[in-house]
DNA sequence: GAAAATATCACTATTTTCAGGGATAAGAAG
DNA sequence: CTTCTTATCCCTGAAAATAGTGATATTTTC
């Protein structure tokens, strides 16, 4: 069995080290690249035979939920791991249904992230318990408001209201009328099962829906 | 000069083997003790001979504020370098208060860290110019809002005006008047400069004051 | 080309929040 | 003993948010 050439990404030099260190003891693995951004894992994808990507999901220019997106449709045939400091139902949403080949929490033992690669390597698919759970919340939270995701106007009123601006101040400032923006509000509580806009930022802000 | 043993506490094990591996090439440096709560460490003081602490400021059990407060409390001779993934005012703001010897957010690099341990172990303190940027901000955001630590019974109505309650609910559950509500909330909104309850809650999640 | 999602606007009525005053009592800190 | 903080309460009026319903034009998607 020849050995995995493998890329870890995350923005954090000292999380980059730990998950260097913990994966180094495994014979399985052969070359390891660093990356500090979703950009340089593309790069480094076109520069060198890759068999599987550890990835954090935070990181600035290209986070790894795009990197996800790029990788499984450009690289299929790469494997990718994803990690995050968060477990929130929202997160792990997306990144299952992106198709990521497993997830683990960062808060996760040495044993753990070695038997997600090892998993991973044997072409099965590798979910933290806790990771599991929360996406079952998230199947039962989708059932109670059917659709959950903004539409891209809906996210701006919402970052807006973050702001603190009145349905007025927003329909200045993006020149539409207060009829609209209240109506978009409507909306935006509905879709986050809200009933105050405190809740639907507080909602927005927890769920990483704003970044 | 004799080698400093040292402690290591952060709750994510990745983490901490990244810290570890970047220490490990230091020469001052001796027995290095890892630790996943600020209780361990406080074991581990007891029962070994402990120069420095690089702790984390978010784990369980016991935090690194906390930790940072006992410290400075009963072991003053020992050195403490805090770490922190966020490096908003507020927290950098505690932390010096504190009396931390050093603070590094997460996302530094190898050499800073080192030259960090360095500079504490000479006995000055090491701060990142981030997290000194970040301590103006939060004098500045003192003089504006001379009083920003809000009371017990002010956070337990801005916890619930987060749940989206009303003034009208949140007296019903708290038994008392809806003025008194009123007058909580308008404190609330005075000590946190907002303008709304959504920005209030906001600015609270934000600057870890739920937590 | 039809169906679904998005973005836009309108009206009404009720409830809630915000801004502005002011007041009292208990306890901590100096 | 006085000052500060905290927690409590009261009133008013204007502004804003929410709930309920309905409608139209434009994209996007299938």
């Amino acid at each position: 069995m020849s050995k995995i050439n493998i890329i870890i990404a995350d923005d954090h030099l000292m999380f980059l080290e730990g998950i260097n260190t913990i994966l180094s003891d495994m014979e399985e693995i052969g070359d390891v690249h660093l990356a500090t951004e979703g950009n340089q894992v593309v790069r480094l994808l076109k520069q060198f035979e890759i068999g599987l990507i550890i990835s954090d999901i935070s990181m600035p220019k290209m986070d790894g939920i795009e990197l996800l997106t790029e990788i499984k449709k450009k690289h299929s045939h790469v494997k990718i791991i994803m990690l995050s400091m968060l477990d929130n139902h929202r997160t792990v949403h997306k990144v299952i249904q992106k198709g990521a080949d497993g997830f683990v929490p960062k808060f996760t033992s040495k044993e753990e992230l070695q038997k997600a690669v090892r998993t991973v390597l044997g072409n099965e698919q590798y979910f933290s318990e806790v990771i599991k759970q929360r996406y079952m919340e998230s199947v039962f939270e989708r059932k109670k408001y059917s659709n959950i995701e903004l539409s891209p106007r809906e996210k701006e009123v919402l970052a807006l209201l973050g702001e603190e601006l009145t349905s007025k101040e927003i329909s200045e400032k993006l020149f539409i009328s207060v009829n609209t923006v209240e109506t978009h509000r409507k909306n935006i509580l509905l879709k986050t099962g809200s009933k105050t806009t405190t809740g639907a930022v507080k909602y927005a802000i927890e769920s990483g829906l704003f970044d």
